[in-house]
DNA sequence: ATATGTTTGACAAATATATAACAAAAGACA
DNA sequence: TGTCTTTTGTTATATATTTGTCAAACATAT
């Protein structure tokens, strides 16, 4: 097995770690361990790459580099399973709902969308979401609902109305019910896709995400253009911007595209979802956009966010006079 | 068993308490020991973070810390069990005021649509829709809406996003408030445009129309194919079908759809409800559909459809006998 | 020369720890 | 009710550790 080996410069393209980074855990930690050429320089493996990866992932995860430097490439995996799995949605954890029900639910969503009935499938939905509550919903729920009907779709079991018709209801269903929440929250967020990208649903759970988080979202539907964003950015009173990632949309534009919105946003963090490990990597650190690779890693960028962004707010203090 | 351990920060992450709360309740109450890394750090078990969970929950409840931080997690459980059971259902019903008239819910929804505030919009559109009913809700505030809003964003003082921010806005209200109805109606009508057609939000005002004269809609979503539409028609047990042009659609296709969607619906009556006036002409009165161009004709033709398909039903009168 | 890499040491920001103190809320009691 | 005490989350301070980054000095290959 002729293994190809990398130069320090490759390995950190690929995992997003400067070669000062990656040097300093090999020497404190022995983090990875990689065979030198002939003239001392640093050749890594396939495995080495990827453990660096997960520690990376991680690290992002808010663990600290020496706790986990040590483990090898089975425990890291592991642990990814068990930190992100622990992510989701920790305030409503406390109530988190027998499985039984969810499982009744997704049968009888099956069964409407079966037969095309939007009514029934509301109900149940409606249902679903007094009972599991906005994050629940869709990870106990929607996910499962949609991968199942887009595999029988593909099986040929299901046909393409009914995944239409299914998304269309979920969307709708998610709009609706996130934006009826009342809560005055202070720290908005714009969630945005460039242009050519148009993963509605997945930016609505998003939307999702950030309101758990206390964040009030702004949504202005996909496929927005630069200075639309500026525009929705300003009159929302945003402080902050998510960009939305659709890995099936047209990358051609994107790379423009972020530029554009770095000039035109220029003191706020911006935050970009989705596979961030593609092609475009440069273009987002060239831009200063924070990766944000899954919900547990944005939870923990909404806190550090907020945290920061509340340094200002001034302090009410309504004192009773009268008697 | 290689328990892992876990950092404070990791733990506070998956509890939700501060790192200042852990710490305070473990010097006080001894709630939990963690071990210590070799630098003192305190590393807890999965066992500390559950019963750390428990505890946070419990509190929630109302308890003190005081008196249950001590116990063991088996204990716990038997009181969460017992405090929860003995919280029985406090709802409370809101009842909404009923305000004044459609201007207001306008001037209310331009200032909404202004700052992109989607729950303050669909607030309103929930109040306008409790006083309105759905077809006044349409014609006497969404229709002047999307048409202000259209205008000024020609006009340069509204913004593409924020026409986006309504239109994506409204049809979801329309199609989850449409879907709410539970009316079981025997007549059903599926509504669809076709290929490269997708003005979503008159296919909803639609659903509306149909849904007021009793008859039930099903809907997929925008621009579907003719095989498609047969699969929706035959699976949803319709009696009607209703094709939805889009006068700024791509007409190319049109007439070989239409011949399509006719080759497969052979029996029933298709209505074709758009500007009727245009070059396709032709291929209606080839295809043998019924034009509908406006909401007036087509609430005639379907109380006439209906009427039609009554025929069949048997027992339409019954008369009460016994003395 | 220039670019890239290595080793080593140093620094600063973030994060921990321990302890004391503070302030709001709940309970106790006259 | 009003006052006092206890409880409990939070904050402040001082100190220590962790960790990303940078710079200096040097090596090697184009």
């Amino acid at each position: 097995m002729s293994e190809t080996k990398h130069p320090i410069q490759i390995v950190s393209r690929r995992t997003g770690l400067s070669t000062d980074v990656i040097r300093a855990w090999e020497r404190r930690y022995k983090a990875v361990k990689p065979i030198r050429s002939s003239n001392g320089r640093r050749l890594y493996s396939d495995n080495d790459v990827k453990k660096l990866m997960l520690l990376q992932r991680i690290i992002s995860g808010g663990r600290r580099i020496g706790d986990i430097a040590k483990l090898n490439i089975q425990n890291l995996e592991d642990l990814i399973e068990s930190d992100e799995s622990a992510t989701v949605g920790k305030a409503s954890l406390a109530n988190r709902p027998s499985t039984g029900s969810v499982m009744e639910h997704f049968d009888g969503s099956i069964e409407a969308i079966r037969e095309l009935d939007a009514s029934k499938l509301i109900q149940l939905f409606e249902v679903a979401y007094q009972e599991l509550g906005p994050v629940f919903l869709l990870e106990d729920l929607f996910a499962p609902l949609i991968q199942h009907v887009r595999d029988e779709c593909r099986l040929g079991s299901f046909r393409q109305s009914q995944e239409k018709f299914v998304v269309e209801l979920m969307q709708s269903f998610l709009l609706i019910n996130s934006s009826k929440n009342k809560k005055p929250l202070s720290n908005k967020v714009l969630i945005i896709s460039p242009i050519s990208h148009n993963d509605n649903l997945s930016m609505l759970r998003l939307c999702l995400v950030c309101e758990d988080s206390d964040w009030m979202p702004i949504y202005v539907g996909t496929s927005t253009s630069a200075d639309e964003v500026l525009f929705s950015y300003e009159q929302g009173r945003c402080n902050l911007l998510m960009v939305v990632i659709d890995p099936n949309g047209n990358q051609q534009f994107l790379p423009n595209e972020l530029r554009k919105i770095r000039s035109l946003i220029k003191d706020d963090e911006i935050l970009i979802f989705g596979d961030t490990t593609s092609s475009y990597q440069d273009v987002i650190k060239e831009t200063g956009f924070t990766a944000v690779n899954n919900i547990g890693e944005l939870r923990l960028a909404l806190d550090r966010i907020k945290v920061l962004t509340e340094f200002k707010p001034v302090i009410l203090h309504a004192q009773p006079e009268q008697t």
